[in-house]
DNA sequence: CAAACGCATCAAGATTTATTGGTGCAATAT
DNA sequence: ATATTGCACCAATAAATCTTGATGCGTTTG
């Protein structure tokens, strides 16, 4: 369980990316494998733009990688952008230094604007 | 581990709830407690009315839950949402049916749409 | 070589989201 | 009772994102 300092840039472009629908069914289908754009299309049913836009993005966010091949454009899944995420998610449930988080697993680090504010105490209340 | 359905609709609502840097940094205080509006705010140094906004974007995706007392409002997270999200997540990076996936865990569930693909095979290649 | 294909990219327009300033309403406080 | 505070919400504007159709370019086929 590594310790994610959150970058938040990097965490708003990776959520965004997966933020869509035609986008979650890209990575859904890649998830068995990798495909070339016009399987994709045909899976989708989306205009043949459409999805290359979507494609851009998520390579953007670092989620997929391509490779050519003749006339061909091959996507995969970039594994390590899931596991990415997967951590981030973990962390954002997981802020506590003590105790377990909401997950069921040992906390991962405590922010430090969190601890400010708690050693500072309330505002109100 | 549970097998998720993917909702894409409720995929993208979550994701997109976290897709900003003022609602992840919402987040990432919430994981150290509750804290009131207030607080939020002079720890995030935002406008009233956009914080605001943003808390309703996280409430509408469950991630935060809501408290009145007095005039104060506490927001909590609503751990349920962030443990939706990491199923998801995971889910995402485990769909194949066989061997192992990019977390190193078990897989889930393979996709309807994917078996389909390979079984009809390549439009290319 | 010419025609068809696979795909990225661009400009234009449509749609969605975000920000700002203002208003209103409870709940204290004076 | 009046003033102030905490906060949700609304209308207007700004900004970002998405969709569509067109164009271009490299690859393959005839």
């Amino acid at each position: 369980m590594p310790t994610v300092s959150l970058d938040l840039t990097r965490c708003t472009r990776l959520f965004h990316a997966l933020s869509d629908e035609t986008r979650l069914a890209v990575v859904q289908l890649l998830g068995d494998g990798e495909r070339c754009v016009c399987d994709l299309q045909s899976a989708l049913d989306v205009a043949q733009s459409r999805l290359s836009f979507h494609l851009r993005v998520l390579k953007d966010a670092g989620l997929v990688r391509d490779r050519k091949d003749g006339r061909w454009s091959y996507y995969t899944l970039e594994s390590d952008a899931l596991t990415e995420a997967h951590d981030i998610v973990h962390a954002l449930a997981a802020p506590r230094a003590a105790g377990t988080d909401a997950l069921g697993t040992a906390a991962v680090r405590p922010s430090a604007l969190g601890r400010a504010m708690t050693a500072l105490g309330r505002c109100c209340g």
